[in-house]
DNA sequence: CTCAGTGCAAATGCTTTGCAAATGG
DNA sequence: CCATTTGCAAAGCATTTGCACTGAG
């Protein structure tokens, strides 16, 4: 994701309208690299602006999804997280907590697709999951 | 999964019970490498014994889980899948029509895990997502 | 002013659960 | 027999939608 600064740019030169819920939902995600979910993003933007409604979290979520500026993991079962952070990683999960931790490591020049893949799909990406327990949980 | 024979004594072996209904769902599981959600094995189910419920489905879908015998997918936003190879492989799903292929290469040997990571979480396993279109999609 | 955005309440869609009736071993 | 399984209906959650109201530009 782009700074608040460059995202509210962003946002205007796309005819959208800066509301306070959503620099506040921008604040929260700025640099943010737990890996919220929607209610995570919710309860903290409550703290802060307690007006704020659910509706206007997800909607914004969408929002930021459709501009690229966040990533939407499929990574929990249960529910889906936001990822500010657009760069390419990867992620270990805790099957227990689902406390999500990036890795930065660039696998892609180790990952070679067999060509019966390239022969029927348009391959644009790929994404590496790791599961286990924290140290926490275990 | 193993074959319908071996999971019928599997499960006589947990004092579970062999049902008409069980037997059909093993029977659709059984090498079914399209990754059916719930609901697609429901359907096929229904059309050869049309008195199975969607309960049951589901039970047995994550009784089955339990046993180790299938592995549930977390690669399509908006639904479970369910695989019942158990053996290490990655897919590829098209974001268009969700329709997930098998990659069975096995890339462990490329994949190394940075220190933090092993430091903090006990890791099992990981599974890599490619993400694209399909050629009909496309 | 005007149209995009907000927020409530209701709806949706997938999945789970409570419980009485059915049935496998 | 009787513990497990089935299947209905209802509940449970995460997420989405309809719509009147609000407010940014």
């Amino acid at each position: 994701m782009e700074t608040v600064e460059k995202l509210t740019k962003t946002l205007r030169s796309h005819g959208m309208k800066i509301t306070p819920q959503r620099l506040m939902i921008f604040k929260i995600l700025e640099n943010n690299t737990s890996h919220p979910s929607a209610e995570d993003v919710y309860k903290k933007v409550k703290k802060i602006y307690p007006a704020v409604s659910f509706t206007t979290i997800y909607k914004t979520l969408e929002t930021l999804k459709e501009l690229g500026e966040v990533k939407e993991l499929t990574i929990d079962e249960d529910r889906k997280h936001y990822d500010p952070n657009t760069n390419i990683h990867h992620h270990v999960i805790c099957s227990a907590c689902k406390k999500i931790l990036d890795i930065f490591e660039d696998f892609s020049s180790h990952i070679q697709l067999p060509d019966f893949v390239n022969k029927d799909y348009t391959v644009t990406g790929f994404q590496i999951s790791f599961y286990g327990t924290c140290k926490k949980c275990n």
